[in-house]
DNA sequence: ATAAATTGATATCGAGTCGATACTATCTTA
DNA sequence: TAAGATAGTATCGACTCGATATCAATTTAT
């Protein structure tokens, strides 16, 4: 039984209702819902092709209907800013205001988390992220939407120089903190390759 | 950054918001929603001490009233037996009806996670729920409310012959099967005790 | 023993989510 | 240059959700 994979769903089920629960005992305190968070968390992380309404939308599983009215309230408290982009001018860029920076920071919505796994070994949070990982690219791939990742995972990344990285999907230049931003547009590569099944 | 807390969290997050999705897709088909799905999933899994609006309410990270609903919602579309508790006649006992489990029968929800983790070793998966077990019971410590889990890690449980369980908080017989089902007064026993820190 | 407090559940209300649909604006392709 | 695709917004109805109030049953305190 510990090695079945219903057991293990069921504790992602009460560990993400925990999860949530804080996010709206968080969210409450400013009169946000838990999508509001959920939205800024995602900000937070976005890399600068992936920081679009559309791209939201796919990452949280909503229409981009329903997400449009959730960016409508964070950008009426000043959360977050919208601007056009410069190329393409259906599209709307997003990034978080920084009130909603500040917000974030000290929400302190990470600290359960932090302090419920700082006893965990180095090396058997490697393990998990590394399943769970797998599980997750595998589960992207079948129900067939966006996959996100960040670049050390995805096969169009690649080290031009020492400080220097590169995406082929896009054809531009990396910096290497962008590399670790996430990514809607991810393939990923070494361990599960989706084409061969 | 393979060893991360974040970096899980980050993925919990999407893993998250793709089984919401699914549930929402497969709620929809049914006029339900997620929190519906959720509802009728824990009362799959939940032993007779923890069958009881207040119970789901706790696992779920909502007020008792706001589940009072979805459960009158559930009970109109007979997905749901209400009945009294023989002893205690504020109470309110819970189970799924035969067109409910046939509906998560039927609903293939967990398809999507099972074809996922298909190629999972039982050594790996092992080891992810250790950790994350590990991680949800400290969570849940901290959060301070009702404690779910299932007698094998719970320090109240005990084998009183080769077929026969017992627990000590309740004071009761149980079957083996039961043994395997969710409680609400489940507190972790060997690797993590709550009271040494 | 009886009043007070607690507990489990339901009802009501308002703010807000969410999908469906329709719509506008912009870009791409034929 | 017209048709189609894409990004985003607006509107509407069903429903969630927390806050609050209420009720009944149980437990505790005096």
């Amino acid at each position: 039984m510990l090695k079945d994979p219903l057991t293990l769903l069921g504790i992602l089920d009460r560990l993400g209702n925990l999860l949530r629960s804080d996010m709206r005992r968080v969210g409450g305190e400013s009169g946000l819902q838990v999508v509001h968070l959920q939205a800024m968390i995602y900000l937070a992380q976005a890399n600068r092709f992936s920081n679009t309404p559309q791209a939201l939308a796919e990452y949280l599983g909503l229409t981009k209907g329903t997400v449009s009215q959730s960016l409508l309230l964070l950008d009426r408290n000043n959360l977050i800013e919208r601007y056009q982009d410069g190329e393409d001018r259906r599209v709307v860029r997003l990034r978080l205001s920084s009130e909603g920076e500040e917000m974030l920071r000290v929400s302190g919505l990470h600290e359960l988390w932090r302090s419920s796994t700082r006893d965990l070994s180095a090396n058997r949070i490697r393990t998990v992220v590394s399943a769970l990982r797998d599980t997750l690219f595998r589960i992207q791939d079948q129900a067939g939407g966006s996959n996100f990742g960040t670049c050390e995972t995805c096969i169009h990344w690649s080290r031009r120089s020492a400080r220097a990285y590169h995406c082929e999907w896009y054809g531009e230049r990396l910096s290497m903190s962008e590399s670790r931003e996430l990514c809607r547009t991810h393939l990923p590569r070494s361990t599960y390759l989706p084409e061969d099944r």
